[in-house]
RNA sequence: GCCUUGGUAGCUCAGUCGGUAGAGCAGGAGACUGAAAAUCUCCGUGUCGGUGGUUCGAUUCCGCCCCAAGGCA
């Protein structure tokens, strides 16, 4: 079976993907398609730093605003939708470029998602997520997963709420425990992936993201917040847990002063960067590039043209085009 | 100039009735199989302001000096 070449362009918050992937769709004739977990959503632009149409440079964005922000979404049905795309760009002959900093999105990708297909249950975390509202009904929880699946619990911390009804909801849902599931994908993997990370030195990213919020706020974040919350968007949406509107909710009902706020969420965009360079650095595949270097660009394009001319298939080299924007 | 209170981890501070010290935050490392910008785990050596003295031993007690805040002149 022929596979789909898929160059990736993956790293931390505000290390410049964006930019990156526009100079090597320019250079490729590729089209971009989203690997962000929050950009999907539409009416999040300016908190998620989404690329304006201006940015895009007239090339074709692909996952964005494809989710409402009432919705919930899972890394299922993005790995489905991304596939479809991924294929849908090779098929008209273009490098498909993937671009983001979701990890768990690129794994399931790259691995396969082998979950057993079972979805998740809303009424049913809602059940387990009030029984473990109190210490003692965290513990039962957790009692009850070692007894139902003993395996899936020691591989779990009590406290890891999340993972831990997952594990029950899986249970519920099948009558079959998590660990009985087979979650190894049964299929080789339909694309060939080449992957690229952009990064630079730990104070100059920090430096970078403190910036790059005071000018998310300059741009009028706390209005997308509001308009967000005024369009009836709830709080505990999922979409509004992301970095920069779970932070400036609190402000807008007049809990927490705006300063602090900010100081909370350059914080937690540290934290976050810090998270997607662990994940990241786990990949071996990745090509790190320093983005501060001169030369950063130009490596980059030498990995991807080698990596495209090898790859594709119907031999469309030679079409590199001097575009810019 | 005098008096008072402070000077301990990057920050805010606790503490040692004299046996060289510990919390929160910040920070660091990691995990991750349908919430992932989510969720979770682990990690605390620093001339205890400087310098003399007392002492077997001082960050802790005493003297002097430096710095900061407040008060009195």
């Amino acid at each position: 079976m022929q596979k789909t070449p898929v160059l990736c362009v993956v790293g931390p918050t505000a290390s410049g993907k964006s930019a990156l992937a526009i100079k090597l769709a320019q250079a490729f004739d590729g089209e971009i398609i989203n690997m962000d977990s929050m950009q999907i959503y539409r009416g999040m632009d300016i908190g998620t730093a989404k690329p304006t149409l201006e940015e895009r440079c007239g090339i074709p964005h692909h996952l964005l605003d494809i989710v409402s922000p009432f919705a919930s979404f899972s890394v299922a049905q993005y790995a489905a939708l991304a596939e479809e795309t991924l294929h849908a760009v090779y098929a008209r002959y273009k490098l498909p470029i993937l671009v983001g900093g979701t990890g768990f999105y690129l794994r399931a990708l790259t691995d396969g998602l082998a979950l057993g297909g079972i979805p998740s249950d809303p009424e049913l975390r809602e059940q387990i997520k009030a029984a473990a509202s109190t210490e003692e009904g965290k513990q039962a929880l957790y009692a009850k997963l070692m007894e139902a699946d003993p395996i899936t619990a020691a591989k779990l911390h009590p406290n890891d709420l999340v993972r831990v009804s997952r594990a029950m909801e899986v249970y519920h849902l099948t009558g079959k425990p998590l660990s009985a599931q087979n979650t190894t994908p049964v299929q080789e993997r339909p694309f060939l992936f080449c992957m690229l990370g952009t990064t630079l030195k730990r104070d100059k990213l920090y430096q970078k993201v403190e910036k790059r919020i005071d000018s998310m706020m300059e741009s009028g974040l706390l209005e997308e917040v509001k308009k967000l919350l005024a369009q009836g968007v709830p709080p505990e949406a999922q979409a509004m847990q992301g970095i920069g509107y779970k932070e400036l909710v609190p402000v807008l009902q007049g809990h927490q002063p705006l300063d602090t706020a900010i100081a909370l969420l350059k914080r937690n965009t540290r934290r976050y960067a810090k998270r997607q360079w662990t994940w990241f650095n786990a990949e071996s595949r990745v090509h790190w590039l320093d983005m501060d270097s001169p030369e950063s660009t130009h490596t980059a394009l030498q990995i991807a043209k080698e990596f495209w001319s090898n790859n594709d298939d119907d031999a469309k080299g030679g079409r590199s085009s001097e575009t810019l924007c």
